[in-house]
RNA sequence: CGGCGUGUAGCGCAGCCUGGUAGCGCACUUCCUUCGGGAGGAAGGGGUCGGAGGUUCGAAUCCUCUCACGCCGACCA
């Protein structure tokens, strides 16, 4: 591809909204434009990139025996409202009507479709285990789409679904994919993690999901230190404590805090540690009560770990303010569990904290000295805060670090929500209907993009990994226009390269060289070679990688020796 | 959904407070010089100032409404 025949709109400067490093240069480098919020063009720089990711998944899933088709973005209401999630979906389904009033949205995943075309396709167990994928673009309507392609609301996925007699099966062909995933991404040449998630609200019960590591992620990621466990924070267990509780010290006696409603209030102005504090929360529980949740002052509740309370409603919501005074009678702030007249359950260490501070229930008073037993009943004890740096490992192997990550890929075990919703099922060997257990994977294909430069990038540009580069090798010519000899060296070397299979990006601007390597190094070519009048006078040609600084001259005629000594993949012309 | 903020040339911004014929940098076009790390000069093209309404002799500027976009919050106990 010659510069003058491609839209490289590279640019300077970049919105001042673009906040992540990645988005900032995927606007620089001329990848992505923006058309609305969270609705981007790809720019042909782009869609190279995104085309080498989708070629690699592909590949990954056509190799462990996956079936490629493609459902349609629009979908009709019926089949969501069949697996009731027309209700649940909430706003991030972009629903609409065609021109007769009938129902449609826009599809953020695909799991009524295929299960629909797999009751009407698949009759026989001898069919399974099926597993089908599509590389589609998804539409959720997020509340705040930003960082680009990143948490964009249109995005392109790779999503799969498989299809089995019984768990047996459905195991096997996890495993499958969990392997399919890992080669995926190792070949994409991202660091990444596989980590044990939450199924959430899509069902199911075994889940993982695939992390690229990066200190922008949204996710946050806790490992052992010692053993390959990792899971995502939302399900990470707090084990409970080895310790026991000391014994009370303190008589229990009520303070004045007059206007001091955080932990971090309290405790400076009583002197005494966040970890002393226990704070109480409100929630709204199931059957139209008040739940109240204790935690130590320097935790953080867990939603997804309090939804799992029978008592406590899903999805966690918080009291509203006049509920909490009308029934407690003081305002959040001064709330504590002495003398509560609600369920009442305690976090692990919450429950072995002795002599603690902690709401009087009254505005403008606050409790110390309080003990477990002593000034009030035991509560329930649960595990609901989120894990922090330096808790044990829950595999009982070593210590929790957190890290921070961009979730790229998530498998689950979906089991029968579906099939059984929708009648899916298949005739076994004896001849009885038995509802087919099903998986589903994802790969956030446009995420990927973004991932990568996250992880890739110096203060020039981006450093794309060699598999998923736009081109291999930027081939630059040295005042072209005014020295005819570099004309005709480059044009044959030119040819040469793309005979050879590689996928060249020759820069025949009319450009001063600065501007040339700039761009060149901002939109990430792994490889460089540059042609000018002083090189071909001692018959060599300068090469510099992308990644080390190191320029380096070499015979002419052994460039493409080199070059495929450089490169493991190639593309073809 | 709530709070705050921003819409002026393709991009980044000034002008608005204090109303009087719309500017700067980058980018773009042409020419000259320069030519191995985002060059210099000269001459150009490009904007119904987000939209609607109002006040005024006169509105980018003041007022009202509206749309779009962005940031923050939704863990306060």
């Amino acid at each position: 591809m010659r510069v003058s025949r491609f839209l490289l709109a590279t640019q300077k400067e970049v919105p001042a909204d673009a906040e992540i490093i990645s988005h900032q240069l995927m606007l620089r480098a001329g990848m992505i434009r923006k058309l609305a919020a969270g609705l981007y063009t790809w720019l042909p720089l782009g869609l190279r990139v995104l085309r080498k990711v989708e070629a690699i998944v592909r590949e990954e899933m056509d190799r462990a025996g996956a079936q490629e088709l493609l459902m349609p973005a629009v979908q009709p209401a019926e089949l969501w409202q069949e697996s009731c999630r027309w209700e649940q979906y909430g706003p991030e389904l972009l629903r609409m009507q065609d021109r007769h009033g009938r129902d449609f949205c826009l599809g953020p995943t695909h799991e009524e479709i295929i299960t629909d075309l797999a009751r009407k396709q698949l009759r026989s167990y001898k069919q399974l285990p099926s597993n089908f994928y599509q590389i589609q673009t998804k539409f959720r309507d997020e509340v705040r789409p930003r960082f680009g392609v990143m948490r964009a609301r249109e995005f392109i996925m790779k999503d799969a679904y498989s299809f089995h007699l019984d768990k047996a099966s459905l195991d096997e062909t996890y495993q499958l994919m969990h392997q399919t995933y890992c080669r995926i991404f190792d070949r994409l040449g991202l660091d990444y993690r596989p980590v044990r998630a939450d199924s959430g609200a899509i069902g199911g019960s075994l889940s993982h999901e695939f992390h690229v590591l990066a200190e922008s992620g949204e996710d946050a990621i806790a490992f052992s230190d010692q053993s390959d466990y990792a899971a995502n924070t939302e399900l990470a267990e707090a084990l409970p404590p080895t310790e026991t509780r000391p014994a009370a010290s303190e008589e229990m006696s009520t303070v004045a805090t007059p206007d001091q409603h955080s932990i971090e209030d309290v405790s400076r102005q009583l002197g005494v540690s966040a970890e002393q504090c226990l704070k109480t929360l409100i929630v709204n529980g199931e059957d139209d009560q008040l739940i109240a949740l204790v935690l130590r002052g320097d935790h953080e509740l867990n939603p997804v770990k309090a939804e799992k309370i029978p008592a406590v409603a899903r999805p966690l919501s918080f009291a509203d303010e006049d509920r909490i005074k009308k029934t407690i009678g003081c305002a959040p702030g001064s709330i504590g569990p002495v003398g509560l007249s609600i369920p009442v359950y305690v976090d692990r260490s919450a429950a072995i904290t002795a002599d603690f501070v902690c709401g009087a229930n009254t505005d403008g008073r606050h409790l110390k000295g309080v003990n477990w037993e002593r000034d009030l009943p035991e509560a329930e004890i649960v595990d609901i805060r989120t894990v922090v740096e330096g808790d044990p490992s829950p595999d009982g192997k070593g210590v929790l670090t957190i890290k921070r990550g961009i979730e790229v890929g998530h498998i689950f075990q979906l089991g029968t929500k579906y099939s059984e919703a929708l009648k899916a099922s298949v005739l076994d060997e004896n001849g009885k209907a038995v509802t087919m257990s099903m998986g589903c994977y994802g790969i956030g294909v446009s995420r990927v993009v973004a991932a990568a430069i996250e992880q890739n990038h110096d203060d020039n540009g981006i450093i794309w990994p060699e598999a998923l580069a736009p081109f291999q090798i930027a081939l630059l010519p040295m005042n072209m226009h005014k020295s005819e000899r570099v004309r005709e060296a480059v044009e044959k070397l030119y040819d040469e390269l793309q005979n050879a299979g590689f996928d060249v990006l020759l820069d025949d601007r009319k450009e001063r060289p600065g501007v040339m390597f700039a761009d060149m190094e901002l939109i990430g070519i792994p490889h460089r070679i540059v042609v000018g009048e002083k090189g071909l006078d001692k018959g060599v040609l300068e090469y510099k990688g992308r990644k080390n600084s190191e320029k380096q001259e070499l015979p002419a005629e052994t460039i493409i020796e080199f070059m495929n000594a450089k490169t493991t993949t190639k593309t073809g012309v």
